[in-house]
Order: structure tokens, then C-alpha cells, then sequence
DNA sequence: TAGTGGTCTAGACCACGGC
DNA sequence: CCGTGGTCTAGACCACTAT
């Protein structure tokens, strides 16, 4: 992986880093192995190169890379320069359970004090559904389907913060023109399950994406750093008469969040169990 | 957003692309409304240096912003060039329930067949536990830990592959020495499960990661691509006494993967419900 | 072989922010 | 002020692969 020697210079064999990449590896690894520790600085775009004799753009790229794998952030300023970057390893857990309070439904007490973040404001707007929108929701993908856009989160740490799509399936929208309006979010599952007068029951699903510059600059991310997302289908009904009402695309920092759930024991795999045939392992 | 125009140059204001950033800026809009289709043909460096009026490096920035984001990926040879990547929008899921047959444990049908990835091989190596790790498991960061690492996936589909880090905790090592050997993965569970003579519960924790590039090498990843990260805490016993055996790190494509959870209902959220205070949205 | 992107050198100029 | 990284132009050379 670390093209650190047998480089090529001239027909020379050489075995110091002469290329970005290279440098970069260098670097990259005495960060993995922490003899440079966050808050530390790496060596300016000068001093590579001078210490391998490369060209100014080359050690820029060096530091770049290093940066776009959200290992480095700059520090601006006299005395400042390239810096291994502060990765939290503390991150934010949400026990995804559904709670409530006088206020409705929300998802974990993590989460029950988050307000809209100042500044934004609910949208609801009608746009084409995305292809994994329009499969979950059952519609032809391209469907004019209404979403409402939000960005809340914990009003004493900024940071901290999530972008949320609602898109409501049509049929949903029809029975319920409301929802149209100025509903809060959390009305809007209030209103359905008065409706239908039956509960909602919900189901997560868990990806990683990069996130788009839009979605970067709102949720504050550095560069580097990858969303988590999580689509939660909202569906009323149960077996092959479920019907889907609603799929929230909620994103959040990868770096800052992490979601947990318990795992349930099905079939074979209640307890007590019966010993296995061999011990090949299959996951 | 996107700075395509309100551009100054030698005090002139311009409407039109001039930097690498705002051309990619261009392309991108073009693809994310759908003007370019997965598979087209970008502009080649030579067209934008001509009708942007950049330079080359210019011009090859613009394309590499695109690849980093993984929207666009290249196509060498005559008749190439960078075209829009098709993105698998149709993931993989993974219901993580915990299931059983005549192996051992598996998570879901969908794994079920998964087996080894030809040359690579379990290894088993003691090592410091990084701090999310060495967190879950109770000991202080730094500790040399044994971790058995194991990439695994379809015999079928190559590109469907997941690592699997299995960082065991010291106490059950002591306990247990058969787990430094040849006991596979699968067997690790019935191994500590016939050991403890009860059930170990499971809680799985995810979140979004940069793949190194050694991850990205081994899980086949194009630029771009983040990993989505389960971490699978194995617990034995319950409430405080409950002892963390195990913690299972695995990392798979974000693209191509995604979990699917059940989301219980909790307390006052247990239906029937009584009516909410306001309608106010707090998740 | 031709056309694509990728890397490098060399040098000019700009933006930022602590000193 | 001045050292830091960031962007741009300009040009040389290399790597890949369909034709």
C-alpha cells in the first residue's frame, strides 16, 4: 500500500518518498502510530520540500490528502499550519427505541431536548423521489411526492446536529391535506395514527454516504468525514397488508453519531440452543 | 453553494465557471439533476480547458473533486474517459437478527453462505485496542488485546465483502485459552457460550467511517465510497453484572450495504397513546 | 497508436489569522 | 507583518487501454 521505496527516479532506485501519495503514507502512518498525536504539527509544504526535494505543489498535495481523509485540518495564522486533526472517539449513541412525551414521539432520550436549529426552518415542498425513496415508499421512482426539510438538533452543542427529509407517500397526503401544512413533524405521525386510528410501526434502515456539499456545510462537517444515515419507513398495518405512509432520510455526522440496537435471537437461535454440527463460521 | 458565478477576475465580474471548484460545481448540478446519466461522458480535460478557458490542472481538478465525491470514475484506454459512476441504489440489507443452523450463529439469510474470501485467511495477533474498542470493552485504552481478522462475503459476488476484526476480552482469553487457536469465529460463541453455560445477548452499534486505504484496497472500494461500520457488542449476563466478552468491528461498503433494525416502542410510546400535549417536533 | 487522465516541476498570486 | 496553506498558469512526461 505505502509506495514509501522502490521508486523509480532516473533509472535510480530509490528508496525515500519523492511522490505525494508517498509522503502522504509516511505521514499517514506515523499518525496511525501516534508518534504524532492530535494537535500536533505536521511539516510544512517548505520543510517537505526541502526534506524530500520535491516540488512545492507535490508536498501540497502530501498534506491535502491527508486532509480529505479527515486525518489533518489547518490551523490559520502565524504559528499555525497543517495539524493531525482531533477525531472524537466519543460519539453520540441514540438507543433507536421510540419514545414519548407531552410533545409526541422522539427516539431515545439522547434526543429529547433537540430543537430546530436557529436559523432553519421547516420546507415542505413537492420534488421527484429519489430511487431508494420511491422503491421504499412502493412509487414509480421520479414521483412528484412531498417532502418536509428540516435540521434540528441540541440547541447547547451546535454540533450536534441532523438533517431530516420526510417524504409522505401520496395516498397519505391525499386522505390528509394537513400534512400539507404547518403540522410539526412530530404532529405528523399524531395525525396518522388519529386517521387511521391504528399504531404506526417503524423500521430503521442503516447506510454510510458521502455527503453531498450541501449537506457538508449544514451539518458542519470537515472534509473527510462521512454521513451516517438512517431511513426510518413508517408503515401501517401488518404482513402483505402493510402499507408504507412515510420514509425519513435522516442524516447525521458519522463521526459524531452512532446508533445501537439490541439484536434479537430468532428461530434455531433462542436459547437454550443445540450444539452446532461444526464450528465453520458464517458471518 | 455553488460559486458559478459573481467571479472577479482582474476586477472584471464574470458569469461563467473560471475555477476548479465551480466547474465541478457544473458537472455535478448536471448530474444530480440528471442532464448527465450514469455511464456519459464528461467533458475531457482538453474541452473544459477550451470552453471554461483554464488551465490544464485546472481542468483535472475539477474532474478529480468529482471522483473524490465518487459521482464520476474513469475509463482509460481510447475512447474513455471520466464518465458518470452508476451507483448501485439498490443495497444489500442485512436484517441483523441473530439466526442458527447446523454452522453456528449467523446474522440473516442473506449472509448465511457467506464463507471465507479466497486468499485471504483468518489471522489471530494480540494488539492495542483503540480507544472506541478498548471503551466497549471495558479496559483502559492502549491494552494488547487478541483480535482475530477475517474478511468474509458471497462465493457468488465478490464485491460483496465485509471485514470483520473480533477483539476478544482479555478476561475470556485467560478463561479460555482455545480462542488464541483454530476455534473459527463462529465457533468463538459456542465456545464461550458452553463455557459460561448461558446465552451471550447482543447489541450492535452503527456508524459511518473513512475507509484507510488498506480497507479501501481490501473491500474493493472506489474513492469516495465511506464505510458503513457495525460494532457487535456479545454480553454475557445482565444489568450490572452484565460482563462484555467480545466486540465484533465490522466494515463493509456504505454503497452497497445497509442494516435494518425494528424499532421497538417504549413506555408512554406503548399504543394505545395517550393524545400529545402539542404537536412540537423534537426528533 | 491515439486519446484519456495522472503526476511532476516551477513560479505567481491570494486568503487567513496570530504576532 | 509574515508564515501558513490554497489556487492558478504553463509545460513535460508517464500510464492505461480500446481501437
Amino acid at each position: 500500500m505505502s509506495p514509501k521505496s522502490d521508486y523509480r527516479q532516473g533509472g535510480e532506485r530509490m528508496t525515500v518518498a519523492r511522490t505525494a501519495d508517498a509522503i502522504a503514507a509516511v505521514l499517514r502512518d506515523q499518525i496511525r502510530d501516534r508518534e504524532l498525536q492530535p494537535g500536533d504539527q505536521l511539516p510544512t509544504m517548505d520543510q517537505l520540500m526541502t526534506t524530500y526535494g520535491v516540488a512545492r505543489a507535490t508536498a501540497l498535495r502530501a498534506l491535502a490528502t491527508l486532509k480529505a481523509e479527515g486525518l489533518a485540518e489547518y490551523r490559520a495564522g502565524r504559528g499555525g499550519g497543517t495539524v493531525v486533526r482531533a477525531r472524537s472517539t466519543q460519539r453520540m449513541v441514540r438507543s433507536r427505541g421510540i419514545e414519548r412525551d407531552d410533545m409526541g414521539y422522539y427516539s431515545g432520550p439522547t434526543v429529547q431536548h433537540w430543537r430546530s436549529v436557529p436559523g432553519s426552518a421547516t420546507t415542505t415542498v413537492d420534488r421527484p423521489a429519489p430511487d431508494d425513496i420511491a422503491e421504499l415508499l412502493g412509487i414509480p421512482p421520479g414521483t412528484s411526492v412531498l417532502v418536509r426539510e428540516r435540521m434540528n438538533g441540541d440547541p447547547e452543542r451546535p454540533e450536534l446536529r441532523q438533517l431530516t427529509d420526510s417524504w409522505l407517500h401520496p395516498d397519505i397526503v391525499a386522505a390528509l391535506p394537513i400534512l400539507r401544512g404547518s403540522t410539526g413533524l412530530g404532529g405528523t405521525y399524531d395525525r396518522i395514527e388519529e386517521w387511521a386510528g391504528r399504531p404506526i410501526a417503524w423500521t430503521e434502515e442503516i447506510t454510510a454516504a458521502t455527503p453531498s456539499p450541501a449537506e457538508a456545510e449544514a451539518l458542519l462537517l470537515p472534509t473527510g468525514v462521512p454521513l451516517l444515515r438512517v431511513l426510518r419507513v413508517s408503515t401501517l398495518g401488518r404482513g402483505k397488508r402493510a402499507a408504507v405512509v412515510e420514509v425519513q432520510d435522516i442524516r447525521m455526522s458519522g463521526e459524531l453519531f452512532s446508533v445501537r440496537y439490541p439484536v434479537q435471537r430468532h428461530g434455531a437461535a433462542r436459547w437454550p440452543v443445540r450444539p452446532a454440527g461444526t464450528d465453520f463460521y458464517t458471518d
